[in-house]
DNA sequence: ACCTGAACACCGTTCAAGT
DNA sequence: ACCTGAACACCGTTCAAGT
Protein backbone atom coordinates (compact mmCIF):
# COMPACT_ATOMS: atom_id res chain seq x y z
CA UNK A 1 0.00 0.00 0.00
CA UNK A 2 2.85 2.11 0.10
CA UNK A 3 3.12 2.51 -3.81
CA UNK A 4 -0.70 3.94 -5.09
CA UNK A 5 -0.39 3.92 -8.90
CA UNK A 6 -2.14 7.68 -8.90
CA UNK A 7 0.91 9.21 -7.20
CA UNK A 8 3.34 7.41 -8.49
CA UNK A 9 2.58 8.71 -11.94
CA UNK A 10 1.86 11.95 -10.50
CA UNK A 11 5.83 12.23 -9.32
CA UNK A 12 7.23 10.78 -12.46
CA UNK A 13 4.98 13.20 -14.48
CA UNK A 14 5.76 16.03 -12.21
CA UNK A 15 9.57 15.32 -12.15
CA UNK A 16 8.98 14.96 -16.10
CA UNK A 17 7.11 18.10 -16.56
CA UNK A 18 9.84 20.38 -14.64
CA UNK A 19 12.69 19.08 -16.66
CA UNK A 20 11.46 18.67 -20.05
CA UNK A 21 7.91 20.37 -19.55
CA UNK A 22 4.46 19.53 -20.93
CA UNK A 23 5.23 18.68 -24.64
CA UNK A 24 7.74 16.12 -23.87
CA UNK A 25 5.87 14.48 -21.85
CA UNK A 26 5.13 10.71 -22.43
CA UNK A 27 2.44 8.62 -21.32
CA UNK A 28 4.80 5.20 -22.23
CA UNK A 29 7.83 6.95 -20.42
CA UNK A 30 5.83 7.71 -17.30
CA UNK A 31 4.28 3.99 -17.55
CA UNK A 32 7.44 2.33 -17.87
CA UNK A 33 9.33 4.18 -14.74
CA UNK A 34 5.60 3.23 -12.82
CA UNK A 35 5.58 -0.31 -13.76
CA UNK A 36 2.50 -0.69 -16.04
CA UNK A 37 1.65 -0.39 -19.95
CA UNK A 38 0.49 3.47 -21.39
CA UNK A 39 -3.00 2.72 -21.21
CA UNK A 40 -3.15 1.76 -17.65
CA UNK A 41 -1.95 5.47 -17.55
CA UNK A 42 -5.09 6.71 -19.10
CA UNK A 43 -7.67 4.77 -16.53
CA UNK A 44 -6.26 7.33 -13.77
CA UNK A 45 -5.72 10.11 -16.24
CA UNK A 46 -7.71 10.35 -19.90
CA UNK A 47 -5.77 12.14 -20.89
CA UNK A 48 -2.57 14.26 -20.76
CA UNK A 49 -4.72 17.59 -20.29
CA UNK A 50 -6.25 15.69 -16.85
CA UNK A 51 -2.84 14.87 -15.67
CA UNK A 52 -1.09 18.12 -16.22
CA UNK A 53 -4.28 20.05 -15.02
CA UNK A 54 -4.04 17.52 -11.70
CA UNK A 55 -0.67 17.94 -11.70
CA UNK A 56 -0.49 22.33 -11.94
CA UNK A 57 -3.05 22.15 -9.44
CA UNK A 58 -1.73 20.46 -6.89
CA UNK A 59 1.32 22.47 -7.29
CA UNK A 60 -0.63 25.60 -6.90
CA UNK A 61 -2.43 24.32 -3.66
CA UNK A 62 1.19 23.41 -2.45
CA UNK A 63 2.45 27.00 -3.14
CA UNK A 64 -0.37 28.74 -1.57
CA UNK A 65 -0.30 26.14 2.06
CA UNK A 66 3.98 27.11 1.94
CA UNK A 67 3.14 30.59 1.42
CA UNK A 68 0.47 31.18 3.64
CA UNK A 69 2.32 29.29 6.39
CA UNK A 70 5.22 31.91 5.84
CA UNK A 71 2.78 34.49 7.24
CA UNK A 72 1.52 32.81 10.88
CA UNK A 73 5.24 32.88 11.90
CA UNK A 74 6.39 36.38 12.51
CA UNK A 75 8.64 37.69 9.58
CA UNK A 76 9.94 40.62 8.54
CA UNK A 77 9.95 42.00 4.71
CA UNK A 78 13.17 40.76 3.68
CA UNK A 79 12.70 37.37 5.23
CA UNK A 80 9.39 36.92 3.39
CA UNK A 81 10.65 37.55 -0.04
CA UNK A 82 14.02 36.00 0.98
CA UNK A 83 11.77 33.15 1.75
CA UNK A 84 9.83 33.46 -1.61
CA UNK A 85 13.17 33.71 -4.00
CA UNK A 86 14.41 30.61 -2.14
CA UNK A 87 11.46 28.35 -3.01
CA UNK A 88 11.88 29.10 -6.82
CA UNK A 89 16.06 28.20 -5.92
CA UNK A 90 15.02 24.91 -4.76
CA UNK A 91 13.80 23.79 -8.14
CA UNK A 92 16.85 24.49 -9.58
CA UNK A 93 18.95 22.61 -7.17
CA UNK A 94 17.07 19.67 -7.75
CA UNK A 95 18.56 18.78 -10.80
CA UNK A 96 18.29 22.01 -12.70
CA UNK A 97 14.29 22.07 -12.79
CA UNK A 98 12.31 24.69 -13.17
CA UNK A 99 9.01 25.86 -11.64
CA UNK A 100 6.63 23.40 -13.11
CA UNK A 101 3.86 26.24 -14.07
CA UNK A 102 6.46 29.24 -15.62
CA UNK A 103 7.59 25.97 -17.81
CA UNK A 104 4.15 25.16 -18.98
CA UNK A 105 3.84 29.39 -19.44
CA UNK A 106 5.97 29.17 -21.77
CA UNK A 107 4.21 26.50 -23.17
CA UNK A 108 0.79 28.42 -22.76
CA UNK A 109 -0.87 28.45 -26.52
CA UNK A 110 -0.34 24.61 -27.12
CA UNK A 111 -1.89 24.02 -23.22
CA UNK A 112 -5.71 22.74 -22.92
CA UNK A 113 -8.19 24.79 -21.86
CA UNK A 114 -8.06 23.16 -18.48
CA UNK A 115 -4.41 23.21 -17.85
CA UNK A 116 -4.20 27.36 -18.31
CA UNK A 117 -6.79 27.33 -15.64
CA UNK A 118 -4.72 25.91 -12.81
CA UNK A 119 -1.62 27.23 -14.59
CA UNK A 120 -3.18 30.81 -14.03
CA UNK A 121 -4.09 30.18 -10.34
CA UNK A 122 -0.86 29.22 -10.16
CA UNK A 123 -0.08 32.58 -10.51
CA UNK A 124 -2.92 34.25 -8.80
CA UNK A 125 -1.86 32.13 -5.36
CA UNK A 126 1.91 34.15 -6.40
CA UNK A 127 1.19 37.55 -7.04
CA UNK A 128 -2.13 37.98 -4.21
CA UNK A 129 0.62 36.82 -1.80
CA UNK A 130 3.20 39.22 -3.04
CA UNK A 131 0.66 41.95 -2.80
CA UNK A 132 -0.60 41.11 0.37
CA UNK A 133 3.33 41.49 1.59
CA UNK A 134 3.55 44.56 -0.24
CA UNK A 135 0.52 45.95 1.25
CA UNK A 136 2.15 45.49 4.99
CA UNK A 137 4.66 47.53 3.87
CA UNK A 138 2.85 50.33 1.93
CA UNK A 139 -0.21 50.64 3.22
CA UNK A 140 -0.48 54.41 1.80
CA UNK A 141 0.20 52.93 -1.56
CA UNK A 142 -1.87 52.74 -4.57
CA UNK A 143 -3.76 49.59 -5.31
CA UNK A 144 -2.98 49.05 -9.12
CA UNK A 145 0.64 49.73 -8.62
CA UNK A 146 1.20 47.24 -5.48
CA UNK A 147 -0.84 44.65 -7.99
CA UNK A 148 1.67 45.32 -10.64
CA UNK A 149 4.89 45.23 -8.56
CA UNK A 150 3.24 41.97 -7.36
CA UNK A 151 3.49 40.75 -10.62
CA UNK A 152 6.51 42.46 -11.67
CA UNK A 153 8.28 40.49 -8.57
CA UNK A 154 7.26 37.78 -9.51
CA UNK A 155 7.72 37.31 -13.47
CA UNK A 156 11.30 38.74 -12.33
CA UNK A 157 12.01 35.21 -10.26
CA UNK A 158 10.80 33.37 -12.84
CA UNK A 159 12.93 35.48 -15.52
CA UNK A 160 15.97 34.57 -13.06
CA UNK A 161 14.97 30.98 -13.52
CA UNK A 162 14.49 30.47 -16.61
CA UNK A 163 17.52 32.13 -17.63
CA UNK A 164 19.50 30.18 -14.74
CA UNK A 165 18.94 27.00 -16.55
CA UNK A 166 21.22 27.84 -19.27
CA UNK A 167 23.87 28.92 -17.53
CA UNK A 168 26.20 26.41 -15.83
CA UNK A 169 25.78 27.05 -12.49
CA UNK A 170 22.69 28.25 -9.82
CA UNK A 171 25.32 31.27 -9.00
CA UNK A 172 24.08 33.33 -11.64
CA UNK A 173 20.34 33.11 -9.90
CA UNK A 174 21.77 34.20 -7.22
CA UNK A 175 23.49 37.01 -8.72
CA UNK A 176 19.95 38.30 -10.67
CA UNK A 177 18.21 37.89 -7.44
CA UNK A 178 20.73 39.64 -5.50
CA UNK A 179 20.51 42.71 -8.54
CA UNK A 180 16.86 42.70 -8.30
CA UNK A 181 17.59 43.46 -4.64
CA UNK A 182 20.10 46.19 -4.58
CA UNK A 183 18.29 47.74 -7.48
CA UNK A 184 14.77 47.78 -5.31
CA UNK A 185 12.48 45.86 -6.74
CA UNK A 186 11.63 43.82 -3.64
CA UNK A 187 11.02 47.01 -1.44
CA UNK B 1 12.21 32.63 -57.33
CA UNK B 2 9.82 34.93 -54.70
CA UNK B 3 9.33 31.65 -52.98
CA UNK B 4 12.03 29.78 -51.57
CA UNK B 5 11.42 26.97 -49.86
CA UNK B 6 14.43 27.00 -47.69
CA UNK B 7 13.38 30.37 -46.38
CA UNK B 8 9.50 29.47 -46.28
CA UNK B 9 10.41 26.87 -44.30
CA UNK B 10 12.10 29.14 -42.21
CA UNK B 11 9.13 31.33 -41.76
CA UNK B 12 6.93 29.04 -41.18
CA UNK B 13 8.96 26.68 -38.15
CA UNK B 14 9.80 30.49 -36.68
CA UNK B 15 6.17 31.94 -36.15
CA UNK B 16 5.44 27.52 -35.12
CA UNK B 17 8.38 27.95 -32.79
CA UNK B 18 7.42 31.06 -31.12
CA UNK B 19 3.99 30.20 -30.86
CA UNK B 20 4.31 26.70 -29.27
CA UNK B 21 7.84 26.14 -28.98
CA UNK B 22 10.50 23.54 -30.15
CA UNK B 23 8.74 20.09 -28.73
CA UNK B 24 5.51 20.97 -30.32
CA UNK B 25 7.18 21.85 -33.76
CA UNK B 26 5.91 19.47 -36.05
CA UNK B 27 7.76 18.55 -39.61
CA UNK B 28 4.40 17.26 -41.06
CA UNK B 29 2.75 20.54 -40.24
CA UNK B 30 5.36 22.80 -41.59
CA UNK B 31 5.91 20.69 -44.79
CA UNK B 32 1.94 21.33 -44.93
CA UNK B 33 1.84 25.00 -44.87
CA UNK B 34 4.82 25.52 -47.32
CA UNK B 35 3.07 23.28 -49.87
CA UNK B 36 5.58 19.92 -49.79
CA UNK B 37 6.01 16.86 -47.90
CA UNK B 38 7.78 16.25 -44.82
CA UNK B 39 10.75 14.27 -46.17
CA UNK B 40 11.48 17.20 -48.13
CA UNK B 41 11.87 19.43 -45.15
CA UNK B 42 14.68 16.62 -43.76
CA UNK B 43 16.63 17.39 -47.72
CA UNK B 44 17.17 21.11 -46.11
CA UNK B 45 17.01 20.50 -42.15
CA UNK B 46 18.16 17.16 -42.01
CA UNK B 47 16.82 17.05 -38.36
CA UNK B 48 14.38 19.15 -36.28
CA UNK B 49 17.74 20.47 -34.44
CA UNK B 50 19.42 21.69 -37.42
CA UNK B 51 16.41 23.66 -38.06
CA UNK B 52 15.74 25.31 -34.55
CA UNK B 53 19.60 25.66 -34.84
CA UNK B 54 19.59 27.44 -37.77
CA UNK B 55 16.38 29.25 -36.65
CA UNK B 56 18.15 30.36 -33.08
CA UNK B 57 20.99 31.27 -35.27
CA UNK B 58 19.61 33.74 -37.19
CA UNK B 59 17.49 34.99 -34.19
CA UNK B 60 20.63 35.67 -32.14
CA UNK B 61 22.44 37.41 -35.40
CA UNK B 62 19.41 39.89 -36.17
CA UNK B 63 19.06 40.77 -32.34
CA UNK B 64 23.04 41.59 -32.52
CA UNK B 65 22.55 43.86 -35.28
CA UNK B 66 19.28 45.72 -33.83
CA UNK B 67 21.06 46.14 -31.02
CA UNK B 68 23.92 47.44 -32.54
CA UNK B 69 22.37 49.83 -34.77
CA UNK B 70 20.51 51.40 -31.60
CA UNK B 71 23.87 52.12 -30.29
CA UNK B 72 24.69 54.14 -33.71
CA UNK B 73 22.23 57.08 -33.42
CA UNK B 74 22.43 58.84 -30.05
CA UNK B 75 20.33 57.74 -27.60
CA UNK B 76 20.29 58.41 -23.70
CA UNK B 77 20.39 55.87 -21.27
CA UNK B 78 16.20 55.82 -20.82
CA UNK B 79 15.52 55.66 -24.59
CA UNK B 80 17.98 52.76 -25.04
CA UNK B 81 16.14 50.41 -22.29
CA UNK B 82 13.00 51.39 -24.08
CA UNK B 83 13.82 50.39 -27.20
CA UNK B 84 14.89 47.21 -26.02
CA UNK B 85 11.93 46.39 -24.02
CA UNK B 86 9.90 47.16 -26.98
CA UNK B 87 11.27 44.87 -29.35
CA UNK B 88 10.17 41.90 -26.57
CA UNK B 89 6.77 43.58 -26.79
CA UNK B 90 6.65 43.30 -30.56
CA UNK B 91 6.90 39.41 -29.86
CA UNK B 92 3.57 39.86 -27.86
CA UNK B 93 2.06 42.31 -29.81
CA UNK B 94 2.36 40.01 -33.11
CA UNK B 95 -0.16 36.76 -31.60
CA UNK B 96 0.85 36.72 -28.69
CA UNK B 97 4.36 35.04 -29.46
CA UNK B 98 7.66 34.46 -27.39
CA UNK B 99 10.95 35.28 -27.87
CA UNK B 100 12.15 32.36 -29.38
CA UNK B 101 14.96 31.56 -27.72
CA UNK B 102 12.79 32.49 -24.40
CA UNK B 103 10.31 29.83 -25.38
CA UNK B 104 13.20 27.48 -26.08
CA UNK B 105 14.98 28.36 -22.52
CA UNK B 106 12.39 26.62 -20.74
CA UNK B 107 12.65 23.54 -23.12
CA UNK B 108 16.35 23.87 -22.24
CA UNK B 109 16.99 20.16 -21.00
CA UNK B 110 15.26 18.52 -23.89
CA UNK B 111 17.08 20.90 -26.13
CA UNK B 112 20.27 19.35 -29.01
CA UNK B 113 23.41 20.43 -27.78
CA UNK B 114 23.72 22.50 -30.96
CA UNK B 115 20.24 24.23 -30.49
CA UNK B 116 21.81 25.29 -26.70
CA UNK B 117 24.55 26.68 -28.10
CA UNK B 118 22.71 28.93 -30.36
CA UNK B 119 19.95 29.69 -27.67
CA UNK B 120 23.39 30.29 -25.44
CA UNK B 121 24.92 32.92 -28.00
CA UNK B 122 21.43 34.87 -27.74
CA UNK B 123 21.49 35.84 -24.37
CA UNK B 124 25.26 36.23 -24.32
CA UNK B 125 24.12 39.23 -27.15
CA UNK B 126 21.86 40.63 -25.13
CA UNK B 127 23.38 40.71 -21.84
CA UNK B 128 26.43 41.80 -23.69
CA UNK B 129 24.97 44.95 -25.19
CA UNK B 130 23.28 45.66 -21.68
CA UNK B 131 26.57 45.36 -20.46
CA UNK B 132 27.70 48.09 -22.51
CA UNK B 133 25.06 50.38 -22.36
CA UNK B 134 25.18 50.19 -18.29
CA UNK B 135 28.96 50.85 -18.43
CA UNK B 136 28.51 54.12 -20.24
CA UNK B 137 26.09 55.06 -17.34
CA UNK B 138 28.34 53.58 -14.39
CA UNK B 139 31.99 54.31 -16.00
CA UNK B 140 32.97 53.74 -12.06
CA UNK B 141 30.74 50.77 -11.08
CA UNK B 142 32.47 47.27 -10.88
CA UNK B 143 32.52 45.07 -13.88
CA UNK B 144 30.58 41.91 -12.13
CA UNK B 145 28.01 44.20 -10.23
CA UNK B 146 27.03 45.02 -13.84
CA UNK B 147 27.71 41.99 -15.93
CA UNK B 148 24.84 40.46 -12.87
CA UNK B 149 22.92 43.52 -13.99
CA UNK B 150 22.60 42.64 -17.46
CA UNK B 151 21.50 39.81 -16.70
CA UNK B 152 19.22 40.44 -14.00
CA UNK B 153 17.59 43.31 -16.52
CA UNK B 154 17.35 40.22 -19.89
CA UNK B 155 15.71 37.74 -17.32
CA UNK B 156 13.46 40.09 -16.25
CA UNK B 157 12.33 41.18 -19.66
CA UNK B 158 11.88 37.50 -20.74
CA UNK B 159 10.08 36.87 -17.45
CA UNK B 160 7.54 39.72 -17.65
CA UNK B 161 6.78 38.24 -21.52
CA UNK B 162 6.18 35.23 -20.04
CA UNK B 163 4.13 35.88 -17.11
CA UNK B 164 2.00 38.83 -19.92
CA UNK B 165 0.97 35.47 -22.10
CA UNK B 166 -0.79 33.95 -19.50
CA UNK B 167 -2.87 37.39 -18.81
CA UNK B 168 -5.68 38.52 -21.27
CA UNK B 169 -3.94 41.37 -22.13
CA UNK B 170 -0.76 43.11 -23.42
CA UNK B 171 -1.21 45.53 -20.91
CA UNK B 172 0.15 43.55 -17.96
CA UNK B 173 3.40 43.77 -19.74
CA UNK B 174 3.73 47.35 -20.04
CA UNK B 175 2.63 47.29 -15.80
CA UNK B 176 5.52 45.09 -15.24
CA UNK B 177 8.07 46.72 -17.39
CA UNK B 178 6.59 50.63 -15.52
CA UNK B 179 6.67 49.09 -12.29
CA UNK B 180 10.66 47.66 -13.28
CA UNK B 181 11.78 51.07 -14.16
CA UNK B 182 9.99 52.78 -11.18
CA UNK B 183 11.96 50.17 -9.03
CA UNK B 184 14.96 51.41 -10.41
CA UNK B 185 16.25 48.19 -12.08
CA UNK B 186 17.04 49.66 -15.20
CA UNK B 187 19.05 52.49 -13.78
C1' DA C 1 -11.58 -1.52 -9.56
C1' DC C 2 -7.66 -1.85 -12.22
C1' DC C 3 -4.93 -3.48 -15.97
C1' DT C 4 -3.85 -5.08 -20.78
C1' DG C 5 -3.02 -5.85 -26.12
C1' DA C 6 -4.28 -4.25 -30.25
C1' DA C 7 -5.55 -0.77 -33.18
C1' DC C 8 -5.75 4.15 -34.89
C1' DA C 9 -3.76 8.48 -36.61
C1' DC C 10 -0.03 11.05 -35.38
C1' DC C 11 5.35 12.07 -34.95
C1' DG C 12 10.80 12.44 -36.60
C1' DT C 13 13.84 10.00 -39.43
C1' DT C 14 15.83 7.20 -43.21
C1' DC C 15 16.38 5.77 -47.82
C1' DA C 16 15.82 4.04 -52.32
C1' DA C 17 13.69 5.98 -56.14
C1' DG C 18 12.26 9.52 -59.05
C1' DT C 19 12.87 14.26 -61.88
C1' DA D 1 19.59 19.80 -56.94
C1' DC D 2 15.32 18.87 -55.12
C1' DC D 3 11.35 16.08 -54.14
C1' DT D 4 8.69 11.77 -53.02
C1' DG D 5 6.42 7.24 -51.04
C1' DA D 6 7.17 3.82 -48.05
C1' DA D 7 8.92 2.09 -44.00
C1' DC D 8 10.52 2.34 -39.04
C1' DA D 9 9.95 3.18 -34.08
C1' DC D 10 7.83 6.55 -31.58
C1' DC D 11 3.46 9.27 -29.65
C1' DG D 12 -1.69 10.00 -27.32
C1' DT D 13 -5.98 7.82 -27.39
C1' DT D 14 -9.70 4.31 -27.56
C1' DC D 15 -11.79 0.04 -26.51
C1' DA D 16 -12.96 -4.62 -26.06
C1' DA D 17 -11.21 -8.00 -23.15
C1' DG D 18 -9.30 -9.73 -19.11
C1' DT D 19 -8.74 -10.22 -13.62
Amino acid sequence: MTADTRESIMSAARAAVQTLGYNALSFREIAKSVGIKSASVHYHFPTKGDLAAALAGRYADEAGAFLDALLVAPHDHKALLGAYTAAFRRALEDDNKMCLCGIMSAEYDGLPTHVRTEVDRFTDTNTQWLFRVLSARHPEAAKHDLEARALAIFAAVEGAQLVARGRKNIHWFDKVIDSYSASGLFD
